[in-house]
DNA sequence: CCTTGACCTTCCAGTCACTGGAACCTTTAT
DNA sequence: ATAAAGGTTCCAGTGACTGGAAGGTCAAGG
């Protein structure tokens, strides 16, 4: 399979793909004329750091979950930890934008919105 | 007033408020020596962005803020449209992150977290 | 007067995870 | 023979800083 043969199927731009090579997620086989070929393995860890990645985690989170996942000695234990200390970050970001998103609301709540210049969300802004 | 007391007093570091006169947010003044002489409305200008900043305003909206805040001919309608476009923006991240934490969090209830390989959370992130 | 330390200056590099584009090569179809 | 569609590498840019090096300035103490 060739790069833009995977990228459809994996759902992940060719350009992501050749990155995830050369920071080392990956080491696809080439080809004689250089062109990268990817086997199975290669469309499974791609699909997997796909998924990852859509769950938010980092690529160094990836590249220690892919570990995991390669190690069929693995311990569960292991996975859960590394996938709660990302919840747990998620977490933390939804509330900090919880807390902006009421700062906020209630600064657009106060302000008219109409041709005059005064608006309580620039003084909100500005307030000592 | 020298750049470590204003630092001191808007609570953003110094490398922040060079970087800010840098993309000409500021324009502070320059002593005899070199050095940056920020003034009141200096400091103003900085406590106006260190709160935009933290209601999740990106630099060039915190820009076009800052102008209507020193266009004192402004509509307010103008800052509120910029607020609430913002505030879409936030909601759209909270509904992301949300996703995130009830796929993550269903992985992760289903893993035993013990000492085993098998593991609901690398299966699912595999899955096809 | 000299030194020490705290402060200031500029400039360059690095972060994270890509993304765009240039310049070029290979394959496939006409 | 040629053109389109794919592949390759390499370099630069994104956003909003942050760290560090190399050096100038200033106030206080001996």
């Amino acid at each position: 399979m060739n790069i833009g043969q995977i990228a459809a199927q994996t759902g992940l731009p060719a350009k992501t793909i050749r990155y995830y090579e050369e920071i080392a997620l990956i080491q696809p086989a080439r080809d004689a004329n250089g062109y990268r070929v990817f086997a199975d393995t290669d469309a499974h860890k791609l699909t997997f750091l796909g998924r990852a990645r859509a769950l938010g985690f980092s690529i160094e989170e990836c590249r220690k979950l892919l570990a995991l996942y390669e190690d069929t000695s693995r311990a569960s234990s292991d996975v859960k930890a590394l996938a709660q200390e990302h919840l747990a970050d998620i977490e933390d970001k939804i509330r900090q934008l919880e807390e902006m998103r009421a700062t906020l609301s209630e600064l657009i709540n106060a302000c008219a919105g109409d041709n005059r210049p005064d608006c309580p969300i620039l003084t909100g802004l500005s307030r000592t």
